[in-house]
This record gives structure tokens, sequence and C-alpha cells, in this order.
DNA sequence: AATCACTTAAACATTG
DNA sequence: ACAATGTTTAAGTGAT
């Protein structure tokens, strides 16, 4: 009935949170439910692409304005303005090249098709550049030509009026400009051809100091096999350009051709900062030795004798044979360009991206590598859900060409009650892209895992795997008194977790409703004030979901709590001593006797619970053994990655999601300086 | 399909 | 009056 109040713009931080941006297959987990708040959720993607096409079409407006403009000053120079022809000029005067940048000329059958097909390698998207570069020169001879010829329609223009014409006469000098444009405009097209047919019979060799190319980036959507596929020979390029220890932060798309003999020598590389402004930098050329330079028969094109052309997959004998197929079938032409477009898009959201993925990767590394006792660690520009499959579909489309191994952890290191936590590549894939929304039920122990990955929870803003309920227990069990405030808890939850430093009011709404729901935290009244406890029988009651409320097993539970507590906080304070050394053990990397210790109580504490009250637990299904061994042991076999063995990846998958999200949240201010 | 646990949102009450 | 705290209801979601 108050759920009118679900459209209120205030259903601020669940709308946003969601925005993962990892692919598909992360917006459907555990996002799709946010979104119902107000339904803007997927407006996000749409609104940056919308956004980006728009900067994109001003930009590509600018320069051919910028181009006009530089003619009207030039014919200002001749000391007047024609005002007729601004009507007509600047449609026509945008050049070919930039025009064919748009992301409009594009039909929508072909961007389908471009779409179906993939990508273009950097390099051949660089000799498409540098031939259209040449058709830029060329065109700008033409642009010369056509300034002189419109300088002397200025003049006569100009004398016409100062002998008093008529607009008539104006009218028809600007049918003349209008002629002139149309013969420009069948030159260049004749240009085009000649390059085409030029193309055709090999690779084009193109003047150096050519001007930077005004590239207008496209804006279509993204396949995510695209995307990946992009990625795979992204990196697979930026391999050999990271190993000689640059800045990989700043790459720039190099219009420039370099040397005039081969034109696959330049390195192609784009520059996020230029993708945010569509605007290209010209940079000196960087002195790279691509595989393919130095190995003429080593295409990134061509491997196993396959052309790898997006969609293409023709087979070709050896080298040569390659070369003629890709020239022949693969020339410049609409579709050609229009992949390359897609491509250069492609290639600038993946840059994007990386860097965002590369700043998380630093919190994230400087975190993981105190821990790791993996020495080559390589760090992974990529979140989990996208190494995951990125590296799946990496080695089934190419082996030769995997870019990396993702062998290393990027994710918390969640541990398991037994044996070392260690996230392989094989684990990773069994697991997958799904999210599990909490880990209470797979019983990771809550206290362990938040020690291993304190530094973690406390930099990353990973929603920890935990249901409010565990973690307000585990505030509540940290603290010397076993008892907190409710602020204590709120501090607790922004000390522990930079996840719960935003959206205060929604995740400290949800403490105080969790505090008052469960029946497992006790209020008690202080002289302070009041402070909350936990009751371990009622948490542990909780646990078991299959064991439905029975008002006697709770009045048993009651009188067995009295046993109860008293071990219980024997086993708690021993964790509170062991709770300093695990931290340190943890970040050491040897967590087990935290883990175990932890572990051990989580298990006595329901062991506790129901070897006093499992006289009316007439559950079926549960065996004698499964009563002594109450909770854990009856529900951790059930989940298979628990019962598995060391996987902890439970965790590792719910993480992955969120760490996807490129939330922004436009919520209150941080406040968490409640420390 | 039904149910449960959890989350989120919100209204409302109480208290300092 | 106000903010913090506490209680309760309702609805959506995922898992079982």
């Amino acid at each position: 009935m108050m759920q009118e109040s679900g459209t209120e713009t205030k259903s601020n931080g669940s709308a946003i949170q969601n925005g993962s941006s990892g692919g598909n297959h992360l917006l459907e987990c555990g996002s799709l439910r946010e979104g119902r708040s107000n339904g803007e959720a997927p407006a996000v993607d749409v609104g940056t692409a919308d956004l980006a096409h728009v900067q994109q079409q001003q930009q590509a407006l600018q320069v051919a304005r910028q181009l006009l403009l530089h003619q009207q000053q030039q014919q200002q120079v001749s000391g007047l303005k024609s005002p007729k022809r601004n009507d007509k000029q600047p449609a026509l005067q945008v050049p070919v090249s930039v025009a064919m940048m748009t992301p409009q000329v594009i039909t929508p059958q072909q961007m389908q098709q471009i779409l179906q097909q993939q990508v273009l390698s950097p390099q051949q998207l660089q000799v498409l550049l540098q031939q259209q570069q040449a058709l830029m020169l060329q065109q700008q001879q033409l642009q010369e030509f056509y300034k002189k010829q419109q300088e002397q329609l200025q003049l006569q223009l100009l004398q016409q009026q100062h002998a008093g014409k008529q607009p008539k006469e104006q009218q028809q000098v600007a049918t003349q400009q209008l002629a002139f444009q149309q013969q420009l405009l069948q030159m260049q097209q004749l240009q085009q051809q000649h390059l085409l047919s030029l193309q055709r019979q090999g690779l084009l060799t193109i003047q150096p100091g050519q001007p930077a190319l005004p590239l207008q980036p496209l804006t279509q959507g993204m396949i995510p096999t695209e995307l990946q596929q992009l990625w795979k020979e992204v990196t697979s390029a930026h391999t050999t350009e990271e190993t000689t220890g640059n800045n990989h932060s700043s790459l720039d798309l190099t219009t420039t051709c370099v040397s005039s003999s081969a034109p696959s020598k330049t390195s192609l590389i784009m520059n996020p900062h230029a993708s945010t402004n569509g605007q290209l930098s010209v940079h000196t050329p960087k002195r790279e030795s691509l595989s393919h330079e130095e190995h003429p028969h080593s295409h990134p094109l061509y491997g196993h004798g396959v052309c790898k052309w997006p969609g293409c997959e023709a087979v070709c004998e050896d080298f040569q044979s390659f070369l003629k197929h890709l020239n022949s079938e693969h020339a410049l032409d609409d579709r050609s360009t229009a992949q390359c477009r897609v491509q250069m898009q492609v290639v600038q959201q993946l840059e994007l991206q990386l860097a965002k993925d590369k700043e998380r990767l630093q919190a994230m590394m400087t975190h993981l590598h105190v821990k790791s006792t993996e020495p080559k660690t390589a760090p992974q520009p990529l979140n989990l859900v996208s190494s995951v499959t990125l590296s799946k579909s990496a080695s089934e489309a190419s082996p030769q060409s995997l870019p990396h191994t993702p062998t290393t952890p990027t994710a918390p290191i969640t541990p398991v009650t037994q044996g070392p936590s260690v996230i392989t590549t094989t684990s990773m894939h069994t697991v997958g892209p799904i999210r599990r929304r909490y880990s209470d039920k797979y019983n990771v122990p809550i206290s362990s895992d938040i020690a291993q990955n304190q530094e973690f929870y406390k930099n990353a803003e990973v929603r920890p795997p935990f249901t409010y309920a565990s973690l307000i227990r585990q505030a509540i069990l940290e603290s010397p008194e076993k008892q907190l405030t409710l602020n204590e808890i709120y501090n607790w939850f922004t000390r522990m977790f930079a996840y719960f430093r935003r959206n205060a009011a929604t995740w400290k709404n949800a403490v105080r409703h969790n505090l008052s729901l469960h029946k497992c935290f006790v209020r008690v009244e202080n002289v302070k004030g009041a402070v909350w406890t936990v009751d371990e029988v009622e948490f542990q009651k909780r646990r078991p979901q299959k064991i439905s409320g029975n008002p006697s097993l709770i009045k048993n539970m009651q009188t067995s709590h009295a046993y109860c507590t008293p071990l219980n906080a024997a086993l708690q304070a021993s964790m509170a001593e062991n709770s300093i050394p695990l931290y340190t053990t943890a970040s050491m990397g040897n967590p087990t006797l935290g883990n175990l210790a932890s572990a051990i109580r989580e298990e006595l504490n329901g062991a506790m619970e129901h070897a006093n009250s499992n006289e009316s637990d007439s559950s079926p299904g549960r065996s004698p053994l499964q009563a002594v061994h109450p909770v854990h042991v009856k529900e951790e076999p059930l989940d298979p990655e628990e019962a598995e063995g060391p996987l902890s990846l439970v965790t590792t998958a719910n993480h992955s999601p969120d760490f996807d999200h490129d939330r922004d949240y436009e919520d209150e201010p941080v406040n968490e300086d409640m420390e």
C-alpha cells in the first residue's frame, strides 16, 4: 500500500548501484531486481551511448565547421561575406573524409553485418587509416583548388555587388558554387575509387607528415562476443607493449604515417582521453617491433592457415595467398571502413574500461600482492567475470593468441574451512559469472572471510557476500563486550566495508530493520542507552532454513541457551584472541588457523543448539550424524562448491559482478567519517 | 507454484 | 522541533 513510494526518486541507491558494465550476464544477476525502482538502470548504458553519439556528431560537425570557417576566413580576407553562401555550403563543404567518419553513413544493414562479423585488428585498422589519409591528402589538394575557385567567385561577387547587381545574380553565383562543389565531390569519389584500385594491387604507401585525421568513433552497442574478440586482439597487441614497461594508460590512436614503406608498422594506440572528446592526437611514432613486422609471415589477421578477418575464416595455404586474399576480399570498401570505425569505437570503449579496471586492479593488487605467495602475479586488467569469459573465448578462438593466462586471483581470497584457497583458472571457469547473492547459506565463515579480505573490503566497493544479519552479528561479536550500540554497528559497517560508505540511508535502514526483525538480536538497555547483543541460539536457529519455527523447539532452546552461552563465550573469547593474529596471518597467506577456529566456533554454535534441541527436530533426512554435526555439516555437502573442497568461489563469484559495477551513486555525500 | 530468506523502502512510534 | 533509534508493513527477488 505504501509501495507507491517505490516510484519516488528517493530510491536512488538501489536503482543506480546495479550499473554493472561487465556484460549481459552480469546484468541479469542480482541487478534486475534493483532496476525495478524506477527502471532507470538500463538507461544508464543507453544514456552514455547516446551521449557519446551526440558528442561524436558534434565533433564531426565541428570539424566540418572548422574547415568551413577556414575557408570563410580566407574569403573574408577578400573583404566580404556572402549572405547566400551560408545557406548552401556547409553541408557540401564537409569533406568526404569527415563525412565518412560520421556514424550515420552506415546503414543499419551494414551495421548489423559489421557487428556480426566482429572486428578488425589494430594493424589492419592502421592500414586502412593510412589509406584514408592518403585520400585526405588528395582531397586537400582538391580543397585548395576549390578554395581558390571560391575566392575567385567571391571576388566576382564583390565586384558584382559593388556594381549594384541584383540578388538573382548572386543566386547564379551560388549555383555556380554548387556546381563546383559537386564537381569536387565527384573528384573525391574518383579519388576514392582510384584509391581502392590501388589498394587492390597492394597496400598503399602513404606520405608522412599528414595531419591527424579527425576520427569520429561510433556509438553502436557492442556484442559481448565481439567485445571479447576485440579485447583479445587488443590485449594481445598490448602485451608486447606492456612488457616494455611503458605506461599503458596513455594510448593514442596514431594516425601518423611513420615509415612510408610499411603501413603496418605504426602502432595503433588509442588514448582514453581522446575518447572522451573524440579528438585524436598525433604522436610521434613509437619504435615498436610488432610481431608481424619482424616476422613478416605472422600477421594478426592470419593464423593457422586461416584468414582471421572477422567473419571470414577463409583458408589460405600460405602467407602470400593470405595477403592476396586480404587485399581482394578485405579491401577498402564501405564494409571495411565501417568495420574500422566499429573497431575504433570498440577499442576506445575498451580502453576506457581498461583504464577503469586498471584502477580498481591497482587497489586490489596492493591488497592481494601482500597476501599472494605467487611470484609472478601479473596484473590482470580484467575483472573476474570478463577474465572468465575472455579466457574462455580466447582459448576457444585462437589458442595461440592467448593474451593472458588468468591464474592470479583478482578477487578477495575467501577461505574455506580447510585447505588453502587459491582461485585457479579452472575453478573460476566452474563458477562462471553467475552471481550468488549471499554466501551465508554456503557457510563460508563470515569471520574468516572478513578477516582474510579485510583490506579488500575496506578498499573495494564490493558488497560483502553476507546478509545484514550476519554482518551485524559479526560486528557485535567482534566487539570486546559482545555488544554494540546502533551507531557502533554503523561504524563497524563503514569501517570494514567500503561498500557501506555509500547509500547510508539505505543500509542503515536495513541494519535497523534487521536488528528489529531478527530475534537473534537482543536489545539490552544500558546506562548509556541501549546496546544490541546477539542471541547465538536464535541466530543459529535461523540458519537451517528447512526447520520451520517450532514453538516447543524454541522453548527448548531457551533452556539450552543457558548451557550454550558460556561455551560460546569461551569460544568467542578464544576467537578474540585469535582474531588479532588471524588478521596478520591472513595477510601472510596462512589463514587456516583463523578459519579453523571460526569454523569450529560457528559449527559449535550450531552443534550446541541442535544437541540441545533436536529432540523435537523430526525433520526428515537428517541423520543422527547430522544431528551431531549439525547445521554446517548438514548444509555444506548440499552446496556443491563447498563440497568439492577448496573452492573459495562462492564469494568470489559473488564479488565479481559487483566488482564490475560501474556504480555512480548520486546519493548523499559519503558520510563515513564516523570513525 | 509455493514458500522462504533476504533486501529495500517507507511509514510510524519512541526517545534523547 | 528534530534527529536518532526502533518497529512494522509491504513488496520485489532469488533460491529451494
